[in-house]
This record gives structure tokens, C-alpha cells and sequence, in this order.
DNA sequence: GGATAGTTTGGCATATTATGCCGTAAATTG
DNA sequence: CAATTTACGGCATAATATGCCAAACTATCC
């Protein structure tokens, strides 16, 4: 039994991915309804988990984390202890913003914020590397962001 | 001129970072103030940029996007002709979340979501691989998601 | 094809929230 | 310590969200 929306839920997703905060109204009339049923298609979306939360998106570089790495992670095993406890390690690290386990080249892969290089190597140095699973860490410091989207393609 | 935010600042953009959709009212609680100053700061970081906009979030695996990969490219040369040919390129492709240009190993690093490693392939051959600029991808796939946060660390 | 059950919509009354203004308190400055 | 600036809280008003109900629409079955 899984959610299947049409065309309406469709446009009501893109709009609120675009701007979370647009009033009901207004949002009604970008997709063409009265807000009674445009609110409870919203409401829907939010309990099937489809729409999972809204957030302010922040500038990165006007709150001291203007710095955006890559760190490519080699464990020292790839048995579950240790990753669990490389899990949880960079959980409780706030720098660590995505975190993703691999089976290619490398065993995790990880976009890391900072406010600068200085930082980062701080960061690594009093934190990354100390955890213990960690073997090697491999890291891309991107010079230009060339393109940062939070509207995921919608497929229909 | 900077703009120097402070203690109820830091709390207002964390919450906010949480939940961008509290109202006003629940915000002030929490963050200490009645609704008027809690709403002119929220105003004043708006207009300065610190809030660079709201957004919902989606759960990728519920509207087909379930499959994050990491693509490293490397371009044929690197003059500015090059590389902003395939910028433009990347930013017409909706699959393209975030691309940063680099000058470690590759020079272009991207996170592209799909529905399955299938589509990915099919968007690799037929979108990315075709940019004119592109001589050569890497792909890393993810197996798992340990980690994924919207919220910046707020140094303060 | 028509009746019926189920679903979705739109309108309306009410509750909640946002907004703008103003007097007051606190902080800053010279 | 007085003057000035800045930020706060309260209040009236406007805008918005919410819940309810009747009507329109859809799908199904006989």
C-alpha cells in the first residue's frame, strides 16, 4: 500500500521544495486548487512521510562553514564492530553533515563543512583520524560550487 | 559590515534549521522572547542572507530518488571554455544535486540521486557521459546512509 | 445506462498566527 | 550621569490555518 500521487501532489512537492515556507494560499493557487483540499493533500504528503520535515537552509559561508570537503575513508576492518563504531562516531560529529558506507575504492565516503582548510585540518587531525576504525583518510577540497539543488527530481 | 548574530540568533537559526516551519509564537518560546523581537530577528537574518531560504525535505526512497552515488569526472582539458560548458550542463541536469570543481586527483565531484543503479546507468551513458567536456568518470555507490543532517554547526 | 458508494472538492465559520505600531526598558556613548 | 540609540513587549488588526459540511465528481456494479 504505498502513497501514489498524482499530478496535483506532484506540483504541491515541487512548489514546497522550492519554498517550505509558502503560505497555503498562495500554494493552492500555484497548483490550482481552494486551500481546503490543497492543506489536506499537504497534510497527507507529511503522514505518508513523503514530505519528512522542513528546514531553513542556511549560507554556509555567513556562519562560519564556508568550506565544503570530500573524505574518502579506509577502515582498518570492514567487520560490523567497526563500522558501528565509526557510525556512531561521526554521528556526534555536527561538521559531518552526510556520511555513506561503500564497498568500492574506499569504505566510507563523507562531505564534511568547516570554515576553512585550517579548520578542516584540525578537524581531521583532533577528530577523523582519531577515530579508531579509521585507517586512511583520503580528501577532495572542492575549489568552486558549481551547483547545490535541495529540489529532488520528481519523476511522475 | 558583517552581521554579527549572537547567542538568541545562533538559537533562532538552530531551531530553524530543525523545523522551518514553527511558528512564530513556538519559536519565541523556545528561543526566550516574546513574538515581536523573535520575528524582527528572524526578518533581519532573512534579509541579511544568514537564512538563505526554506525548503521541505523529501524522503528520496518515496518519490523515486532513492539512490545517492558520488561521480568523480575528469575533463579533457581544463581551460574556463571547458568547464563552463559543463557547468551549465550539469546545472540543467535535475539528477545533479551538488557539483564542485577541484583540483585534486579528478576535477569535478557529484552527487547525482536516481531511483536504482539501473537508472544511473542509463543517466550516465545517455546525460553525463555525453557533456562534451567529460573524458572520464568514476563512480562511487553507496550501500548505506549513515549519516545525513541539514543542519550546519553554528560556531558562535 | 442509471443508481449507488466512495472520494475529492470548495465554501464557510472559527481559531490561530503574523504583522505593524507604539510606549517602555535596557544598553551604549560621550 | 545624561543623552541617544537599540531592543523589547504588548496590543490592535490583518492574514492565514483549521475543521466541518454540503455539493460535485469518479468509479463500480447491476
Amino acid at each position: 500500500m504505498s502513497f501514489n500521487f498524482d499530478e496535483i501532489d506532484r506540483r504541491i512537492l515541487k512548489v514546497l521544495q522550492r519554498d517550505g515556507r509558502i503560505s497555503n494560499i498562495d500554494l493552492a493557487k500555484e497548483v490550482g486548487l481552494s486551500p481546503s483540499p490543497c492543506l489536506r493533500r499537504v497534510r497527507l504528503l507529511e503522514e505518508a512521510g513523503i514530505i519528512d520535515r522542513y528546514v531553513a537552509v542556511l549560507d554556509p559561508t555567513k556562519v562560519g562553514a564556508g568550506l565544503t570537503v570530500f573524505a574518502r575513508v579506509w577502515f582498518k576492518t570492514q567487520d560490523a564492530q567497526v563500522t558501528l563504531q565509526f557510525a556512531e562516531a561521526v554521528r556526534r560529529l555536527p561538521e559531518v553533515m552526510e556520511c555513506y558506507l561503500t564497498t568500492g575504492e574506499c569504505d566510507a565516503i563523507l562531505r564534511i563543512v568547516t570554515a576553512d582548510l585550517h579548520s578542516y585540518w584540525r578537524f581531521q587531525a583532533d577528530h577523523l583520524t582519531r577515530i579508531a576504525s579509521v585507517l586512511n583518510v583520503k580528501t577532495d577540497v572542492p575549489m568552486e560550487t558549481l551547483k547545490r539543488s535541495f529540489e529532488l527530481p520528481l519523476a511522475l
